[in-house]
DNA sequence: ATAAAATATTGAACGATGTTCAAAATAATT
DNA sequence: AATTATTTTGAACATCGTTCAATATTTTAT
């Protein structure tokens, strides 16, 4: 019988479960290897059996949140019609996302993994729907683009989104109320999309 | 005499100067306290004569970043005359800035410390002179807006900026050539400012 | 100049951490 | 039921940041 393997899983499934609950609590940097496996009640040396190491779990953690974002979008993907409303609807559902989730939502960002071992490849590619996302509407705004083109100007309004969201949430400067963050996120996508669809040509 | 102070001085600025240099070859994680004050010639415990802990001592290197990213930024500040002129180069600066000086510009962002010990207030103030800096053109670009407003609008500009550099120097996306990066910031930076300027009253 | 007091420097020791691996426990096979 | 294969265990290890009693140094007092 595959008694082995369905224990296997199993555990894999606690020790992922016992991560995200930790981190969404806690934060990553508060995640401790002897925390997890006394909550997902197995010994220390279990959770390297069930993945690489601590980082591995933390990937996996991640790929969850990932997905979570993911449908979090789609739900805000269809409600208008506008690419520019589109746009607007992706940013706000991001912050809201953001909002909801801070700690796993940080931990996508936060955790710096040592130079000699860079992120897999798989987990690298789940990061791609946040820009093809944005692709989308954008195509509808410079339908002349090339699709890399347009892959560059995706990155870089995702990066001006996330970035906006991110230096207010982090404690560096003085705190913003939501209510005024999304209003400031909602004006600079509106004028990128607007310079968007107003560079037809240059 | 005062020789007391006088050491007291030299080893503080010993340890600084070892720590900025392994942070500026290694990144900010890899400091290691056996490592500085073996390269600043003292003892282990002497860092926490000098310094209050480690993190106290980067948040001195950090400050010096700080600094040495003004006076790049003042540099760029003189060139043109259009506020939007000025705001491009602020943020051709900061990017030239952080290629430049990628680990220690990183250490500036990616140095998370406890909870419970939140940066000094001196250091976050060292922060706003970036906002400050974006402020003032902001004022020729949309003079009927309230200082408060402007503040939040440096911020987000700000958060926009450093948002796309980041995210294109994290290794999490695919990288871009500097040129295209340096293409991308200048267009998102001249939306904004059209932007601003067109939105004098709404 | 010399002794006494004040202060600074040292580095062994501590506690916390991620990771390893031989031994014990468990599951699968014969 | 016995044997083999695999998994689980947790003590031990290496590496951290940090502390603090002991030592060395500098200042002060005589």
């Amino acid at each position: 019988m595959g008694r082995r393997e369905e224990k296997r899983e199993d555990l894999k499934a606690r020790l992922l479960e016992a991560a995200r609950d930790r981190i969404e609590r806690d934060g990553v940097a508060n995640l401790r290897a002897r925390d997890v496996t006394q909550d997902a009640g197995c010994a220390l040396g279990g959770l390297y059996s069930a993945y690489t190491d601590l980082n591995d779990l933390i990937i996996h953690v991640n790929s969850i949140t990932l997905k979570s974002l993911e449908q979090s979008l789609a739900l805000a993907k269809v409600k208008d019609k506008s690419p520019t409303d589109r746009l607007r609807n992706l940013a706000q559902g991001y912050l809201k996302f953001a909002l909801a989730n801070r700690n796993l939502w940080k931990a996508l960002f936060e955790h710096y993994l040592p130079a000699d071992t860079p992120s897999p490849q798989w987990h690298l590619d789940e990061h791609l729907f946040l820009l093809s996302v944005i692709a989308e509407p954008l195509a509808e705004l410079q339908p002349e683009m090339s699709a890399e083109d347009r892959a560059v100007r995706a990155r870089t309004l995702f990066g001006a989104v996330h970035g906006i969201i991110s230096i207010t949430l982090e404690a560096r400067f003085v705190g913003l109320p939501p209510e005024r963050l999304e209003h400031e996120l909602d004006e600079i996508v509106i004028m990128i999309a607007a310079g968007a669809a107003s560079l037809r040509k240059d």
